[in-house]
DNA sequence: CTGTTAGCGCTTTCAC
DNA sequence: GTGAAAGCGCTAACAG
């Protein structure tokens, strides 16, 4: 418990040994050009007195960090949990340690690519969840590391995602197969980071345009990311004079929220009202809600698999990958009621 | 993105600046005993390359690692993803940096305190959510650092928890006030992490006999934490010849599962069943789930500001935090429709 | 105030 | 095969 710790050094364990730091060095590391007995020696003085070399030492004896630095908007929110825990699993594997870095607020953000925290101490980084601005990917170069993006499409960077824009239309063309007209859409947006638009929304606009259906602005709403702000949003859906029929909302979790609204009106799902989301967060199935499930875990697993590959000086054979998404029809979804044309008309 | 990285050296600076090494170090390092003007000097030649010190340098010469561990056998769910939101935010204001360990299977576990990956990398280390146990405890002491438990109670570890017994007694007095006396209980377990008996069993219990209830061993289920695991043992309740009027789950996210198997079994929330969890869980409120609040993200703020403390050498005031719960009273629970003692007679 | 000189603990030539 | 010695980049005495 002491902080000042007295650790045994190597020059310790070889001089115990009876040899050079040089070679208890190489026999502790498995380098060749030690003879079996002198290994063996040197080991046995090592376990004896549980030694472990100094990874700083080595670092800077050799110059590389070991290190990789995971940046993340959000760590409660299961679909960034879920991501951190792919990266962290292989980088724990691949023997490289994990810094992470929070960013949840847009001063947190502004801090972190203002100061570089992770400056001169990782070898990579991987920013999760969020796309990069231009003036922060001029920060990050001074890094002068590989970056990868995991979850937050980004064309600057090598990154792994879903199609959004894909995602999207299995959502509206679910509900346009099941004979909705007037369809609601619940637009995620992050107060806390700066947003782009995203395909999750043109592909509302396009689905409705290949089906040749107006497009009402009213029916379009914005919301952050989160149960209390999807059911405000629902709220404000609700109130117009023509509510929709069916509500096609960014992620699964503003979907739950919008349910509640639904049902606090008096509203039964799916009988009077549909709703489907993104995510297949496990929130989703527990209340039946029909979704677009895309795979989170391995998502992060690939991005860190990417930066290994780059540590390891390859060429990634491609530097975008893209994992597909799965429409999960439950029970939150279901055709119209009555026609709809008889209510526009 | 050139992984070996030409950087600059403090002698580079120095040099430019034409001062020594160890000036440029102190002028920036705010040491005092520069004058202003070579402060200067040195300080517009770094920023003019914009250079930054070598962390694996400094911590080598000085010792310190400026670093800590935190170890979380999840980081996809809401409990833990707050916990380390907390702890994160506050090490980054102190200029720490985390380093994550994430030992989600048993495996991992065992693999954690067996090679200790942290060892000589970290200033301490922070275990999130769960007891550690006898064996492991003694390969911690190998770290030779200061442990803080958040979150999973721990008498050997200066910890912040809350008091599982009391926050049990909550629910289970709420639902014994409402008349109910057939009350079943959805006991929580982490198959992929060894259990200890939680205060929030023998709250059950306890609350039981204060009313002079009998102890009905069927009404006692266990389900691995999740919502899918909730709704399974929510089944098994149901399944009996006299199922429960109300029923206490260790966690919110148990409880929503249990919501659906009730709901799917045709039954009423509260009308025929009421339901109480623990944690205010941000899915509680979107299903209006009545529930035991618990603040979690401030559990991992003090326990990190524990570990400042105790870094910095003071003696914690108390060993042992413990933040205290709240009863949410939201729809799902309200008296029994029918007296239970006709149930029961 | 500032420069010189040792290390910090390990890896890595380069001789032996 | 093995050891001696020179760093890696910085901090911390110790002189001046």
């Amino acid at each position: 418990m002491d902080p000042t710790r007295p650790q045994m050094t190597l020059a310790d364990i070889a001089r115990l040994a009876g040899v050079g730091s040089a070679t208890a060095s190489r026999a502790l590391n498995n380098d060749k050009g030690v003879s079996a007995q002198t290994r063996q020696r040197v080991l046995n003085v090592a376990a004896q007195y549980s030694y472990v070399v100094s990874p700083e030492a080595v670092r800077l004896a050799k110059g590389k960090l070991g290190r990789v630095a995971v940046v993340a908007p959000h760590l409660s929110r299961w679909f960034f949990g879920e991501m951190v825990e792919g990266i962290e699993t292989v980088f724990r594997d691949a023997g490289i340690d994990v810094l992470l870095y929070f960013v949840g607020s847009l001063e947190d953000r502004r801090a972190f690519f203002e100061k570089l925290p992770a400056r001169r101490k990782v070898d990579a980084v991987i920013v999760v969840g969020f796309p990069v601005e231009e003036a922060e990917r001029a920060r990050l170069e001074l890094l002068n590391v590989n970056i990868v993006a995991a979850g937050g499409q980004h064309e600057v960077y090598p990154n792994v995602c879903i199609d959004d824009y894909r995602a999207g239309r299995q959502a509206m063309d679910h509900l346009l197969f099941l004979g909705h007209r007037r369809i609601g859409m619940i637009e995620a947006v992050d107060l806390d980071q700066p947003t782009e638009p995203s395909g999750r929304s043109s592909a509302y606009r396009e689905a409705l345009k290949e089906s040749k259906l107006p497009l009402d602005p009213e029916l379009v709403v914005s919301a952050p990311w989160g149960g209390e702000q999807g059911a405000q949003a629902m709220d404000a859906l609700l109130s117009l004079k023509t509510p929709p029929t069916a509500v096609y909302a960014h992620s699964d979790e503003v979907a739950v929220g919008a349910m509640r609204s639904i049902r606090r009106a008096g509203l039964r799902i799916p009988e009077d009202i549909s709703i489907v989301g993104i995510d297949d967060h496990p929130v989703a199935s527990l209340v039946d809600l029909t979704t677009i499930r895309q795979p989170v875990r391995s998502q992060g697993e690939l991005a860190a698999q990417m930066v290994l590959a780059l540590l390891e000086g390859k060429t990634l054979p491609e530097r975008e990958i893209t994992v597909s998404t799965q429409l999960i029809v439950r029970s939150t979804t279901a055709p119209p009621r009555q026609d709809p044309s008889q209510i526009s008309s």
